[in-house]
DNA sequence: TGTTATACATACCAATCGGTATGTATGTCA
DNA sequence: TGACATACATACCGATTGGTATGTATAACA
């Protein structure tokens, strides 16, 4: 029944529930509030299997960062965007995939790598660092992604591509802010049209 | 040296001191890990005085969304807004003015209102209503600014001004937030330049 | 001048926190 | 088959948390 020496064999199942109860509550309540026995009370893993993965909470948190949030801004946002070859274009219609996609509680929640950003930013260098990693490779993503738009002549040449990127991913998180604080998948898609009227405006 | 009986004499200069180093320790670490104790240490205020005035932590840390952001939203970015007649102009002037009175540290930190908004929201409704009721003056006010600029002839007539205003307060706080990460002033004027081109892309 | 309410100050408390010490079951390998 | 490392499980710990109970000094008022 419990798989012993040697790990990896079914990918470190345990390790994996760990870090998916650890994801979802730091998503609710935050990481300084999240709290380990609620995280393990989540699942049928006790306090013991998890200091046998992860030496303290911030590694904990660390690995959060790491090896789900970074995954999922390169699987939705990163990659997409980059086998697109009009970014506006393939930009809005990502943009409408992820609002169909998003559930109510999704909404409610806001997106997790802002979450911390905001949360851990002031207080823990170590985050920070590792959530701005999750960030440059948005930001830079969406630049590539609308300099060779510019090469193509499907974008306007006259516009700073890094500027345009870093706007586009602030008023992504904004608008995801905004739409959780008021519990309104309404404003978001209202929110949503105006930044998609926006790219539309970055068009040769 | 004491005053006792009959509060408002000096605006209850206690009930304030401690409102304010309740806003500064929330302000960098946020509100469920603002220790009441480290609160209390940063002034020479004891924690009977503090319990004189709130009756619980979630009393005090309404009372600051109430009491201090509102007030800070609402002389920062709405009464200016809503003084001029062109609100392209007037906003990227309020915009600019923002940017050079902000200190490294202020970056640092964030703005208070959607760190309280993107921790809370999920966790605390009374919170949530309370920083949705700021949002709402900004944004309305925001609203009723461009409205005014349409009438006048400053702002073209296809734009709508609810989701405009929506998504100026969501570029806003985005273009914050990414700055907060990075802790780079020059990030968010790089942002903040893109906010200023889209408000120029809708005058008339 | 005595009474009372206000405005604090001090000491303490149960609950919860992250973390550790110890024990045990199981698979690997010599 | 025995030795050993891995993969957990259980019980416990000091520190910190928000909150309370109690005491006291002062001002207003009758």
């Amino acid at each position: 029944m419990q798989t012993a020496a040697t790990d990896t064999e079914e990918e470190l199942a345990t390790r994996q529930v760990i870090l998916q109860a650890a994801y979802e509550e730091i998503h609710v309540r935050g990481f300084q509030a999240a709290s380990l026995s609620k995280i393990l009370a989540n699942t049928n893993v006790t306090k013991g299997a998890l200091y046998h993965y992860f030496p303290t909470k911030l590694a904990l948190g660390y690995a959060v960062v790491d090896e789900i949030l970074a995954e999922q801004i390169q699987q939705q946002w990163v990659q997409p965007l980059l086998q697109t070859d009009d970014p506006v274009t393939g930009l809005i219609q990502i943009i409408k995939q992820a609002g169909q996609e998003l559930t109510e509680e999704d909404i409610y929640c806001g997106c997790p790598l802002n979450n911390l950003a905001q949360e851990m930013a002031p207080v823990d260098e170590g985050f920070r660092s590792r959530v701005e990693f999750v960030y440059e490779a948005w930001r830079t993503g969406t630049e590539t992604a609308f300099k060779n738009g510019q090469d193509k002549g499907f974008v306007k040449k006259e516009i700073n591509a890094t500027s345009v990127a870093t706007m586009i991913v602030a008023s992504l998180e904004g608008c995801m802010g905004l739409a959780k604080n008021a519990r309104s998948k309404k404003m978001l898609y209202q929110c949503g049209e105006s930044v998609m009227d926006y790219l539309q405006s970055l068009r040769t």
